[in-house]
DNA sequence: TCGATGCATCGACGTTTGTCGATCCATTCA
DNA sequence: TGAATGGATCGACAAACGTCGATGCATCGA
């Protein structure tokens, strides 16, 4: 559900709100602006994902089997080096758009639920 | 209701696509993965509202008076120059988030209805 | 006609970003 | 124990980006 970015070394700045119902059912023509803050939030969250290899990523993770993959899956389809794949692929843990569990050999990348959603829901309240 | 993203020289290269409904309803657990092409044109959709100065330039003309915004009106709000305020704008129009009207002396920008509901739905169906 | 104002564009700049090869560490297996 | 494999990290580099001051072009009002 959080989706964070990293904004010294890992360190989480983001916690998606909630969606702001009232803003879908009577928002009135003239509305309060966003604040600083939540607008460098909002870039940051968007930032990772405006990555046409990350958006690869994201998609080719969610749509492996099992919900799952490692990065040994991943390079070969996305066309890119190993040590790119896993740059990317640590910019969107490091925003809360993947996990990362480690099982062996492999590193097992895998979407949080709901994180692209909230994205989504955020981008759309602004 | 189209976003539009400039490719060579203010080119429009991205026409959101309608929400794909069978996505929302019935996606099953392993899906195909987005192709390059899409993940490109959303990935340019993304970049163009990943950045704090953009997004709060989007929220402010939306929130001013009329629905409606000279570069004036925002330049000392928004505590940037004047040319980077222009350049951002730019931006926006490129992207197809915000149109530019002349009228007299001043260039008025203005929200283009759907287009950040639009860009938030591409998000949520990769 | 001339000064003032709004704003786009240009050129320059420092920073950030995407990419790769090289390297190093951990784990597995013979 | 030693070779092989997966993958993170480092260093380097070019390209893209955000920002500004300077400039130039309209438009308006005196």
């Amino acid at each position: 559900m959080p989706v964070n970015v990293w904004h010294t070394e890992g360190m989480p700045v983001l916690e998606l709100l909630p969606v702001r119902d009232l803003q879908s059912c009577c928002a009135p023509i003239t509305r309060e602006p966003v604040s600083t803050e939540n607008a460098e939030r909002l870039a940051a969250a968007l930032k990772a994902l405006a990555d046409p290899a990350r958006l690869r990523l994201i998609s080719m993770v969610a749509a492996h089997e099992d919900g799952e993959a490692c990065v040994c899956d991943l390079t070969e389809p996305l066309g890119l080096s190993q040590p790119t794949v896993s740059h990317h692929l640590k910019v969107l843990v490091g925003a809360g758009y993947l996990t990362r569990t480690k099982r062996g050999t492999w590193h097992y990348y895998r979407l949080v639920p709901g994180a692209l959603d909230s994205a989504a829901s955020l981008l759309a309240s602004v």
